[in-house]
DNA sequence: CTTGACCTTCCCCTGTACTGGAAGGTCCAG
DNA sequence: CTGGACCTTCCAGTACAGGGGAAGGTCAAG
């Protein structure tokens, strides 16, 4: 199967697929005798794994260790349980952050709604913020 | 003032008051007769500016936008009241989906918290994810 | 035999807000 | 007069996940 199929059948881009073999998260499958890539349907297992980890906000570097472990010989599982733990700590943190800069932006919306520019100083640029 | 010490009295580094003037959120301060940047203690008012609409949430080309139109002699307040909007919109709209991708992981770290790695076929990689 | 679709590698570009460092000029104290 | 702290400009790089496009090779159909 050539690239540009493959790249289909498995939703992506063919320019995709080369940064992904780049970067070490798909095997480099063999080549043609004119050297194109010739790659084995079930590879698109391993494409769909990356989509998989990508939709649990994983990035390609911690997918990337995922697949590494596996390559090596072993279930990943302990450390995927430690990446997946890490990411909800972080997103739990940001939606804290998120919320409060949204309160934080509602306030100055607020101000913002009795336009009184005659009170806005060219010294402060703007008073609502 | 040169650059160093209105550094440190605004509360940033020299290097991103370069920066600044770069981007257009400074006004290029007057130089002395050997090229120094020679700031009016004043215009820290405007460097408090940038950092408040950072802690808006705005970037700074869009600071950029609300000192160009005040610097042009008009007052932004309809233009802030839209960039506010529009990053209240945004963030309710990030909130969401970080809520629903932790949602997605806590479930895939629960499916975790039960090991069974024999389960696991090299085919997918990991079955948690 | 040629056309067009496909493939190859290569390097640069995107956006964000800076940061690091090199090469050289300036200023002040000792 | 010399050393060190400060300043100047310019170039390059950071993280992230690719995208754009050039120059050239390959393949199948008409």
């Amino acid at each position: 199967m050539r690239i540009g199929e493959f790249a289909e059948a498995a939703g992506t881009t063919a320019k995709t697929l080369r940064f992904y073999e780049e970067q070490g998260l798909l095997p480099p499958p063999d080549r043609t005798s004119s050297g194109y890539r010739d790659y084995p349907p079930d590879a698109i297992a391993r494409v769909d794994f990356v989509h998989r980890g990508q939709a649990a906000g994983l990035t390609l570097a911690q997918i990337r260790q995922i697949v590494d472990i596996r390559d090596a010989g072993h279930a990943p599982c302990a450390h995927v349980r430690d990446l997946l733990d890490a990411r909800l700590r972080d997103i739990e943190q940001q939606i804290a952050q998120l919320t409060a800069l949204r309160d934080t932006i509602a306030n100055l919306r607020d101000d913002a709604a009795h336009p009184e520019p005659e009170t806005c100083s060219a010294d402060q640029v703007c008073r609502y913020v």
